[in-house]
DNA sequence: TCAAAAGTGTTGGGATTACACCCATGA
DNA sequence: TCATGGGTGTAATCCCAACACTTTTGA
């Protein structure tokens, strides 16, 4: 590897993002069934000048990875996530188009419940249902593909259905959710059983009524249900609470980012 | 996201490199047990100079993550691998310990079965067995932890199995092998069902006798064993046949290193 | 009393485990 | 004929899907 000088001149190094999916479950459409939404940026140079694209930022050496992250959802909505993990880093030369060779290290992050027609709108910023996407730049469309195939499989931990649900739910409302990401159906009284059966889940005594009929008990998930799994070494998502701390440590992460229009970052020439 | 100046000044980019954690299955030993050998290099650099650390380089711009990685492959060893994908990208500012801050984009490899001893010794490259690991430098043993316990969750894999196991095999040395990389013992009339129903294997028709006894039939992977298990379009681990692309557009990645020691390259100051 | 949702029971199949057992082989 | 490993059988168990069923509720 690299005969003759070693010291590595400044122009081999290539550039580095942060690049989030952002994604949201929204409300129930005619036809009863959710959809994963998620935040675009239109980009604002070539190449793929105009079209939709991840949104991103640089990546800055004073912060964390997850920082860097949590600063990308700031620049596009003021919801806070309530979860945020790695997904996998994007390095190959080809994927930049015509841009400067990127390396995109990416996260994907939840935002909860999100009635998009409500958002406060942003420059530059649109939000689309999962089936519906526009084309998307450089390589982004595969890693929104990754992304949601990540959160189908992290959908039995407890920290990510937690951001789907509310503090307390019933059994159905968690069916409901289950089955909006997962994209299929899901027998009502087997997912009842298994759910309970996890040990994840407590009851909280109380009950609630949704229309006219017998009301449904209400849990909510154990403080100690999402102990580490298989090995508490390994590199993990995120909570709220982590990300609250997370957070607290970014001067002006969130809250107001002015005049600023959101950044994607990738490639950018 | 930064208030006032947009444009990234230089240095808040961070370093970058890849680091690789190479895992060999090395020979039985009295108790006839097989452990998992990795390389380590020895840094020459503070911080943590003369300690023991992954193998690792810069990334160039040029090349893809793959490449690099299998570059990282090339100045410890020159075992050929044949399996490699990508861990997980670690970049917290704290983890450098008195370095520049360095993001890490880590993979790991296969390397199939080795007998250290016969090894061509390297400059600052020694051999060690997964359970008589020395302290490593940085968070490098949380890496290595993090290695095997994807090691083991891809023991399913035909394309990683084949890596551990000749070209054909009999399911005894198949068993044996999992056995040693699970770390515990397997019931060897349920490893033999379970396999042969996978549909992985195929006879090749011969037998291989090894003491006296019964002659074993012998069984390779078929052909189109490792289809893609759930969607095509994420990332997934490379093998040896894509391996050989990605080396054979490498100009010096392997073979003779010359007289260049190996490098580490995480965090160095 | 009725519709709608809450919640329970029952059954069968598939996968896994533990362990006993038979078979083939050459020394 | 015997030890050794190759290879098969089997019963117990567990988990899960399917779907019928009972219970609770307010209108």
């Amino acid at each position: 590897m690299g005969i003759g000088n070693v010291s590595e001149r400044r122009d081999e190094a290539p550039q580095v993002g942060v690049t989030s999916v952002i994604l949201a479950l929204g409300p129930a459409d005619d036809g009863d069934r959710r959809r994963l939404w998620l935040p675009l940026v239109r980009r604002v140079r070539e190449p793929f000048l105009g079209a939709w694209a991840l949104p991103g930022g640089p990546l800055r050496a004073c912060r964390s990875l997850e920082r860097s992250a949590y600063e990308t959802l700031a620049s596009t909505t003021d919801l806070h996530p309530g979860y945020l993990e790695q997904l996998y880093t994007f390095g190959d030369p080809e994927r930049s188009r015509g841009g400067v060779p990127m390396v995109s290290i990416c996260y994907w992050a939840l935002v909860g419940q999100v009635d998009v027609a409500s958002l406060e709108p942003r420059h530059n910023v649109a939000w689309f249902a999962d089936d519906a996407l526009p084309d998307l730049a450089f390589d982004h469309r595969r890693i929104v593909d990754y992304a949601i195939w990540r959160l189908r499989h992290r959908l039995d931990m407890p920290k990510v259905v937690r951001e789907l649900v509310g503090a307390t739910f019933t059994l159905r409302e968690l069916h409901a959710v289950s089955e909006a990401v997962e994209g299929r159906p899901i027998d009502l009284a087997n997912f009842r059983r298994r759910t309970l059966a996890s040990g994840m889940l407590e009851e909280t005594g109380e009950r609630r009524r949704v229309g006219r009929q017998r009301p449904a008990a209400l849990y909510r998930f154990r403080a100690d249900a999402d102990a580490p799994a298989d090995d508490g070494s390994l590199p993990q998502g995120f909570d709220a609470g982590e990300l609250s701390r997370i957070a607290a440590a970014a001067p002006a992460s969130h809250g107001h980012a002015g005049a600023l229009s959101a950044l994607t970052t990738d490639m950018r020439p």
